[in-house]
DNA sequence: GTTAGCACTCCGGGGCTGAGAGTGCTAACG
DNA sequence: CGTTAGCACTCTCAGCCCCGGAGTGCTAAC
């Protein structure tokens, strides 16, 4: 409850519920979810002991169905949460409970087994929260606002070919291959990179940019290399881009065969980064988004659980679970905030030299 | 046809095999490739201009079924090759066809477009492998067989934590962090690993270890240090696996649900590595396993075509795709070893030093 | 050796049916 | 007035039957 400041992106109560309408609207997304099957008004009263009969129920679910927020797919058989309805139980009916300290204490343990590594972080962010959440999940390599750049050096592979490695403020890592015009040998590159990197370090890719028009011969082209690995790291690729956990989905009987693919493909793609990623950047915090209030036309049959992690103005990225719109919110939203919370940690941890 | 020579693991034509039978064997094949199901004499009569009638058909089936190389699942409704009419299609029955050269330009030029970077060139051949097999894709990180230092590098991160970057003589890169017992700055680092870089180059984790011995204090930690991320390159580590295209194993109507799960869980868990790659490390060239063939039970329902890509005697990675014991080997075979070639040479690019 | 004919088997899809679950409406009850 | 019991109706789903299509083995004839 205490959430919904930083969860309700709109908040249309135009009817307001009675106490026991939202008992009722509860039940039946909470039923919905657990069973996936629409539920009728009998099985309530049989399955909870609320203290009025079916008819009675029938009542309110008219009501709430008058009122959008849940929906009879066949003349019979029972009622199914509306998009409007899982938002307003999301926003007004979820107890926010904290991820149970037993999944905490597992999930930290994990962490301390795995080598210190981003990229290590990152799978294992994935796996964990596939599966604490029981869906797909997405997590985004942290990145930094505006990259600066701490350290480079120069390693020679073949007399024409050298490994740039270069280190941000961030300390993010990124390592590209150089075609040297003419051959060079280890000692040239060390000495190059040496002369070079004490006067570029601290800078951001457009101030490099400056410098590489005043400089000249190979340290010209090494400056304008190194600008161009900087600001790669400004935009986030693909291949940065952990997913896991489909099996979960697979599992689900709505997604049988063809949907599975689609939302396959729409994670490999782009797609659901670029839609999604713009609107969330700016909001710090967990964030829902169900159904018709996704982004991308493609993802209307599905609820998002996002949140950005990372340090404050210096690296932030991204780490959700997607689902079918009928998931479990209140475990995936504990996820989700319990590990952007573990991960911005980390990051913190690494950043505040 | 010529290729028996490096695809036969086993060759047991018990029961010599007429003419007649051979084509008959190879269009069943053939035809159960392409639709999945069970395929029947009249049936292909009707398709294939073969000269007799169904009737005799009927014979070839018979006998061919006797000397086990085809199935019939029900009383009636054709038969279905066995793994063992599978082999002996894949050795004796299949041409051995080039990629086609619009599928051999397409590639190369999508590795025109990538960055020179071995890691993009992983996820490329994953992917391109995928789509041209039309099967799941395996792709693992070449690995030095026995990994010789070529240089390293450490980049101070905070006071007391820093960045070992190593590469081999292989062009590998490994970048591992370090947390140091006392503050040290980044002129202090670099003075360490000046000095000491010259001492460890072309040697292996071993030759490493005994300096290490010999060494003390923070050359000692270093030291120690570079031989264990020396060392963790000998091992392939699950994150070094690339798959790509499971979209084609869900639309495959025997993988239905479960197990697509069970082939998943299979390639995610290094189950699949750690049973394949030991059989194959040591073969080079194309490498194909039907069904029972297959090393891991739990493999028993899938076919692999495999080949090991790299330089000789100085990195191997594998390379290969995963399907039902239904698929199109022909295609795999030409794809996977097309991919081998363009990767290996690639790599020979890369350390031709 | 090959083929036509025949009787038989089995799968799969279409249609039917009955059970179960749910609904709205109405009338009665406190 | 809110609540409830009863009722007639609707719709889904699983099981069942049935039939057509496809395939088979066998036998007899070419």
């Amino acid at each position: 409850m205490q959430q919904a400041s930083h969860l309700a992106s709109y908040d249309q109560e135009m009817v307001p519920l009675t106490d026991r309408q939202r008992v009722v609207l509860k039940l039946i997304v909470q039923e919905h979810v657990q069973s996936g099957r629409p539920v009728g008004s009998k099985g309530l009263t049989e399955r909870y002991a609320i203290g009025v009969s079916p008819a009675t129920i029938r009542h309110e679910m008219a009501e709430l169905e008058a009122a959008g927020y849940v929906q009879a797919l066949h003349t019979s058989g029972g009622r199914v949460p509306t998009d409007q309805g899982y938002r307003y139980f999301v926003h007004h009916l979820m107890e926010a409970a904290e991820l149970p300290a037993v999944d905490q204490i597992m999930i930290r343990h994990q962490f301390r087994q795995v080598e210190v590594q981003l990229e290590h972080w990152i799978e294992l962010a994935a796996t964990v929260l596939a599966e604490t959440a029981g869906n797909v999940s997405v997590v985004t390599a942290p990145r930094p606002t505006i990259p600066r750049l701490r350290h480079f050096e120069l390693i020679g592979l073949q007399p024409k070919l050298a490994l740039l490695i270069l280190v941000t403020h961030e300390s993010l890592v990124r390592q590209v291959m150089i075609h040297w015009p003419e051959p060079v040998d280890q000692p040239a590159l060390s000495r190059l990179a040496d002369a070079l990197v004490a006067d570029v370090t601290g800078l951001t890719a457009d101030e490099i940019a400056a410098r590489v028009q005043a400089a000249e011969g190979s340290a010209r082209f090494v400056l304008s290399e190194v600008m161009m690995a900087l600001r790669g790291l400004e935009t986030v690729s693909q291949t940065e881009v952990r997913h896991s956990g489909w099996q979960n989905m697979l599992s689900q009987p709505e997604f049988g065969g063809d949907d599975a693919r689609g939302m396959l493909d729409l994670l490999r793609g782009g797609a659901f980064l670029n839609a999604v990623l713009p609107q969330i950047a700016s909001v710090s915090g967990v964030q829902v988004f169900i159904g018709d209030e996704n982004p991308a036309d493609e993802l209307r049959r599905f609820g998002i659980v996002v949140s950005t992690y990372g340090v404050d103005g210096e690296v932030t990225g991204l780490l959700g679970v997607v689902g079918p719109t009928r998931m479990a919110y209140g475990r995936s939203i504990s996820s989700v905030r319990y590990m952007a919370r573990l991960m911005s940690d980390l990051m913190a941890d690494l950043y505040s030299a």
